[in-house]
DNA sequence: TATGAATGAGGCTTCATTCAT
DNA sequence: AATGAATGAAGCCTCATTCAT
C-alpha cells in the first residue's frame, strides 16, 4: 500500500520537475515575454493537459522557478552575510555566494535571453528584504559604517546583478568577488589594478 | 501640392508619435511581456492597419522607443562625462543626468509593472559601450584610477538601474547622486552618515 | 462475508444517490446546459473515475433524476386522476398533486436557473402519454365532455408548468389549483375573482 | 465613397444574417445546450475570428435569435389583443397571432429538438410582460371578466407553447386557435366536440 | 495612406474518459 | 469498487496580419 502511494508520489514529483526544467530551458532560450505555455509543453514529453495538473500559468512555473532558485539561495547568502566578521568578510562573503550561484546554474546553459528581467516573486523580494536587513544589523554591529541601507542593499544588488550577467565560467567568481568587494569597501581606489 | 505635401508629413509623424506614446503607456500599465500590438492599436485612434504602416511588430515599438529614449539620454550622458575633470565629477554628473531622466520620464507616470525587464536594444548596449570607452578614457586621462573599465561600467549601469528604481520624485535625483557617487568614489566608508 | 456484500450494496446505492443529489444541485444552479460531469464530481466526495461506475454521461445523470422524479409523481397523478367522479375532481386532483410535488420539490432550492427547460425523457413522454389515455378514459365515462384528447392534455400540461413555475410556497398550491381547475372547467367566466 | 461604404455596411449585415440562421438551424437540429459556437461556424462559411466580430458566445446568438422573433412577433400580438372588442376576439386574435408565427417559422424547418426551451431574454419577458399588461386591461375594459391577471397571462403563455409544440401545417393554426379559444372562453364544457 | 472587417493560425484551457494502482 | 493523475481531443478565443475599399 504504501509502495504505491509512494510510486504515485513519486511520478507527480518527477512531473514537475520536468515541467520545471522545461519551462527553464524555454524561458532561457526565447526569453519569458515570447515563451508560451504550450513551449513548455512541447520541451515535455507530457501532454498538455498535465501542465495544468501543476501550474496555472507561464507565469505561475516561472514564479516557481524562481523561489526554487531564491530558496536554494537565500540561505547561503544569509549564512554568508551573518558570519562575517568585517565589512571584507560581509561584502566578499556575499558576492562569492551570489557569483557561485549563477555560475552553478550556467553550468552548460549559456545565457541566451536578450531579456535579463527580474519578477518580483515573493521570494524575491524577500531575499533583498533579508539584504537589507542583514545590512541594517552590520551597521549596527559597528562591521559597515552607518548609511542608508536601503540604497546600499539595492546597490549590492545592482552590482551583484550585473556583474553577475558578465560571468562566464566558475573561474571568473572569484575575480568578480575581488572586484566588488574591492568597489565596496574602498571605491574605485581600491579596486584591483589591471 | 507643397502644402498637402507637409501636412501629410506632418500627419505621418504625429501618427508615429501617436503610437510611441500609447506603446510606452500600454508597456508601463502592463509591461511588455503581456501586451499586445491591438492592446496598443487600442490606446489610440488610429485603425488597426494604420500600425503596420509605422512598425512591424511591438518589439519594433520597443525598440524604436529604447532608441529614441536612449538618444536622448546619451548625449547628456556622454557630455557630463567627457566634461569632468575628477573621479567626483565623472560620477556626480553620470549618475545625476541618469537619475535626472529617470525622475523625468517617470513624472506623472508612476512605475506600476511587475516586470522591470530591459531588453538589450542596440541603442541601449550602444549606450553601454559609450559608458565602457568613457570610463577607459577617464583611465587614460588619470582621472581615475586604472582598473577593469568593463567591470567598472558594469557596476555603475547595476547601481544606476537599481537606485534609478527607487526615485519617486525630483527630489531624490541629488540624494542618490550623492550617494553613488560617494560609494564609487570611497566605498562604504565614504557614505553620507544617516 | 456476507456483510461485506451487504455493506458493499449499501455503499453502491449511497454513492448513486450521492452523484444524484449533486447532481440536481448543480443543474439547479447552472443549469443543464453549462453543468459538466466535472461539476458535478466536484459537488461530491467522490473521485471522477467513480462517477462512471454508475453514469455514462450528464445526460444520462439527468434522465435517471427526470425519471426518478416522474416515478415518484406519475402514480400520485394517476391515482388522482382514475379516482375522480366529476369532471371537477379531475382537473383539481391533477393539478393539486403537480403543484404540490412542485412545491414539495422546490423546498429550500430555490428556481435559480435562467434555463426553464424539459427534456423529452421517455419517463416524462410516458407521463404525458398518461395523460392522455386518462383525458381520454374520462371522456369515455363521459365526466369530461367528449373533446380532443391531446389537445386538451397539452393544454393542461402547458397551463401546469406555466403555473407551476409561478409556485413560491406551499401556500400557492391550493390557490393555484383552484384557478386552473375554473378555467378548464368554466373558462375565464369561471375563474375567481380577484 | 457612400457606395463603398454601402458595400461595406451589406457584408457586415449579411454576415451577421449568416450566422444568426446558421445558429437558428444548429440549435434546432443538436439543442442549445449540444450545440457549440464551432458548430455554428462550421455550418458557415465564415472563419472562426469572423464570428466573434458579431458575437460573444452562443448564447449572445441565442438572445439575438430570440429578440428578432419577438420583435417581429410582439407588435402583432399586441395589434391584435388591443383590438379585440370582446373576449372572444382578444383570445382568437392572441392565438391565431401565436400560432400562425409559429406555423410560419417553422415552415420547412420540423422540430426536431429534444429540449424545448424558453430562456429568459428581455425581449421574451417584456413580451410576457405586455400580455399581463394587455390582459388586465381587457379586464379594466369588461372584456374579460376581473380575475388575476398574471396567472391569466400564465395560463396563455402555457396553452399557446403547448399547442404550439404541436402545429405541423399552416392547416393546424385555425384548429388550434379555436380549441385554446374555446378552452379560455367556456372551459371543456365549450370545446369543440370531436 | 487610413480604415477596419476578415482571416485562420495558434495559444489557452477544460473536459470526458482511461487506467494503473 | 474507488481513486485521481494523465491524456489529448476539442472548444474557446485572441491575435497578428492582410487587403479591399
Amino acid at each position: 500500500m504504501e509502495a504505491k502511494a509512494t510510486r504515485r508520489e513519486l511520478t507527480k514529483a518527477q512531473n514537475r520537475e520536468t515541467i520545471l526544467l522545461a519551462a527553464r530551458d524555454v524561458f532561457a532560450e526565447m526569453g519569458f515575454a515570447a515563451a508560451t505555455v504550450r513551449d513548455i509543453i512541447r520541451a515535455t514529453p507530457l501532454a498538455s493537459g498535465t501542465f495544468y495538473n501543476y501550474f496555472k500559468s507561464k507565469e505561475e512555473v516561472y514564479q516557481a522557478l524562481r523561489d526554487e532558485q531564491a530558496l536554494r539561495l537565500r540561505p547561503r547568502l544569509r549564512q554568508a552575510r551573518i558570519a562575517a566578521a568585517s565589512a571584507e568578510e560581509f561584502f566578499a562573503s556575499s558576492f562569492r555566494a551570489f557569483f557561485a550561484f549563477v555560475a552553478q546554474s550556467r553550468e552548460g546553459r549559456p545565457r541566451v535571453t536578450a531579456e535579463p528581467f527580474r519578477m518580483d516573486s515573493p521570494e524575491v523580494l524577500a531575499g533583498f528584504a533579508e539584504l537589507k536587513e542583514d545590512v541594517a544589523a552590520a551597521m549596527a554591529r559597528g562591521i559597515i559604517p552607518a548609511a542608508d541601507a536601503a540604497s546600499l542593499a539595492a546597490a549590492m544588488t545592482g552590482v551583484a546583478f550585473e556583474l553577475g550577467d558578465r560571468i562566464k565560467a566558475g573561474a571568473d567568481v572569484e575575480e568578480m568577488t575581488g572586484f566588488a568587494t574591492a568597489l565596496f569597501q574602498g571605491g574605485v581606489a581600491a579596486l584591483p589594478k589591471v
